[in-house]
DNA sequence: TGCCGCTACATCGATATGTGATATACGGTA
DNA sequence: TACCGTATATCACATATCGATGTAGCGGCA
């Protein structure tokens, strides 16, 4: 559990794992957050001025489906669930990453240092 | 086959995919360019838009060195020779790529499911 | 001789998107 | 009362990539 990443490298990524988290099930936004620090093993702390655009720009484009439920303790909660689209964007992201991070392998070898 | 990668992806590998292509040898800016192209599969090509100014700021940086020489053919030739300060760079940047990827690896799985 | 294409370096504006700060608001607790 | 954790939202700012454009040298070809 070292630093966090920051930065340049995570540009382009908050989609894919957002999309990812959310093919378990609807979950809230500070909930994705959360599940996304969990499951990169602290790596990766999405920032609020990242995270809601990202789900703001996901719905509009049809990828999520939203709606305000109340929660027993503390403020309502925004619920996101993923939609056909969503799923069909998940698919292109994933390989997308996968091409990417091949080439990676590739380029800067997964050996020395 | 499928096409390069582009975009927010890329962002902050410029400075890593430099340094190791240079780790081998002197080489100059166009080649460097090709170099990554060849050893990531064609998945990445730097534009000039970003090769250069990375190489600038690497020179800057004191990661690189730099002199002129001429070509037998073609118009002469800027080389870029990795320093000390380079190769302590390259091991932090390979550092952070590999948390990166593991984080990512963690969060979305080994691909598409 | 003139044009084209490849090599080679360089810079610019447009674009995307992450960060940190700030704002609002609810409920528990010290 | 003050603060903290939860929860959503937006803003200014920084950064780095892309595509376009400009420059030049050189060889091939009509």
């Amino acid at each position: 559990m070292e630093g966090r990443i920051r930065g340049q490298l995570l540009k382009g990524t908050t989609t894919l794992l957002v999309l990812t988290v959310l093919r378990d099930g609807e979950l809230y936004g500070y909930e994705i957050a959360q599940r996304i620090r969990e499951r990169s093993g602290g790596a990766f702390v999405p920032s609020e001025g990242s995270l809601y655009p990202a789900l703001h720009s996901l719905e509009a484009a049809g990828a999520l489906e939203a709606s305000w439920q109340a929660s027993d303790r503390g403020p309502r909660r925004r619920y996101y669930k993923i939609t056909k689209t969503g799923l069909g964007m998940l698919r292109e992201h994933s390989q997308e990453w996968a091409t990417f991070s091949l080439g990676m392998a590739r380029a800067v070898g997964g050996a020395d240092q």
